[in-house]
DNA sequence: TCTGGGGTCCTAGGACCC
DNA sequence: TCTGGGGTCCTAGGACCC
């Protein structure tokens, strides 16, 4: 059996949670520059905000006593830590799926889990502020649907059942029951169900979570794909997708962001992009990683008229680093090559592909007895350690100037190492 | 004027090899 | 004069999640 924990409205509620004059006003968060709604307060939904939804569309409702409030991550950060802590009480191990749900698994808990349940979902209430919805069910998917079901029971009178509000436990149902539940649901409410594939199913008759339940797995597989196939499964109560306690390493890293204003020269580009490379580089020594690839693109707003231009570039390292200073350096040489001046650019980014285990990169350094490189590894430590006890930005890496940069990458090319295998003369500018 | 920022997995098709 | 077929690896793109 599983469990999932889910914040209702996370941003919202710790905003709320910090001041309490909001709690039961109309309130949403906003992405950074205040472009869109990212969060909204079960007050805001009812004024018809919508997930998403641009600042401009709706501004006009702060009238009516709508507030607007720019996002506060480090708070949402450490108010999800909290949450998490005390929803570990539920079962012997946990998987963070996102900032504000959790699975966690019931295996070889005793006695009464929906009572239990509801004891730590009234804990995290009173001790955080932050109410949250738990699903108990056979499986991640169904445990999914459960939380659904307690959420819309408690703020939607008249969808499901009352006494599957804030907790619903499949696990103590009659089949018949939990059937009537997904008679009640949209498919496209199921978790893994989008919008592209609930709209191919509702075409071809698949209107409920029941429907979907109902077909038969294999032939799910042949018209859709593996990936649905496993979602019917789940839904009829077989286990598919296992808990993910210990995550896996990311796989890839990005820092991407739209601009408050469009930029069209190249040298506000660069100052962005290397504090985009910088805190990627961050995270990446956060887990241990280091990079074989840089990939930098910038692009123009798809929602504007005006010229369009998007241009990506894959930078290969010399060796996989996790060093600021390289990555940086690799991510604006990027931008150099491909930059093009005279066009109202609207986003950025910098991705870090490739990634392998730091201690598989030790052992290499060993071997060439690298000393200034394993120095350089170090000095990366401590600045972590500076910036996460004083704040993010108290130590930064001087960008170099342009010439520099330019100069001390062709020295590199030229007293290249083995693993170094690409010459970035050759390297082609991807038009997208 | 003004439209988020991350991630994952899967598949199809091309390149390459024998 | 002749122009296969199968396996593997890689990449781009689509779909999904919050």
């Amino acid at each position: 059996m599983y469990a999932l924990l889910d914040a209702n409205n996370f941003y919202a509620s710790c905003e709320a949670a910090l001041r309490p004059s909001l709690i039961g006003r109309p309130v949403c968060v906003l992405s950074n520059n205040d472009g869109c709604v990212i969060a909204r307060s079960e007050a805001s939904k009812a004024m018809g905000v919508k997930m998403g939804q641009p600042y401009f569309e709706v501004r006009h409702l702060e009238a009516e006593g709508l507030v607007f409030l720019s996002p506060n991550f480090t708070l949402y950060g450490s108010m999800s830590d909290r949450v998490m802590s005390l929803a570990a009480a539920l079962g012997p191990s946990m998987e963070r799926y996102s900032i504000d749900e959790a699975f966690v698994s019931l295996h070889g808990v005793r006695g009464d889990q929906t009572k239990r349940a509801r004891a730590i979902r009234a804990r995290i209430l009173q001790w955080t502020g932050i109410a949250c919805g738990v699903g108990i069910a056979q499986t991640k998917t169904l445990s999914k649907f459960a939380n659904h079901v307690a959420k819309q029971a408690d703020r939607k009178p008249g969808s499901y059942p009352r006494e599957h509000a804030q907790v619903c436990n499949l696990g103590v149902l009659s089949r018949a029951d939990v059937e009537e539940l997904l008679a009640a649901t949209e498919v496209a409410e199921v978790w893994g169900v989008g919008r592209r594939i609930g709209e191919q199913l509702r075409a071809d008759g698949v209107m409920t979570a029941l429907d979907l339940a109902r077909l038969d797995p294999a032939i799910v597989r042949r018209r859709w794909s593996v990936v649905l196939e496993r979602t019917v499964r789940e839904l009829q109560g077989e286990s598919c997708i296992e808990l993910e306690d210990a995550p896996p390493a990311k796989r890839e890293i990005a820092v991407t962001r739209s601009f408050g204003h469009p930029v069209t020269d190249v040298e506000p580009l660069v100052e962005a992009v290397s504090t985009f490379a910088s805190r990627a580089a961050e995270k990446l020594r956060k887990q241990s990683s280091v990079a074989g690839l840089v990939h930098v693109f910038a692009h123009t707003s798809p929602f504007r008229p005006g010229p369009r231009w998007a241009r990506s570039l894959s930078v290969p390292l010399r060796r996989p680093t996790a060093d600021t200073a390289e990555i940086t350096e690799a991510a604006v040489m990027g931008l150099r090559l491909m930059f093009e001046p005279g066009y109202m650019l609207a986003k950025a980014g910098v991705m870090l592909c490739d990634l392998s285990s730091e201690l598989h990169q030790q052992c290499e350094l060993d071997l060439e007895v690298e000393a200034p490189v394993r120095d350089r590894s170090k000095l990366m430590k401590a600045m972590d350690q500076l910036n996460t006890r004083y704040g993010r930005g108290t130590l930064q890496v001087a960008a170099m100037g342009q010439q520099n940069q330019l100069q001390a990458w062709q020295m590199r090319q030229e007293r290249r190492t083995p693993h170094y295998t690409t010459d970035w003369r050759q390297i082609p500018i991807a038009r997208a």
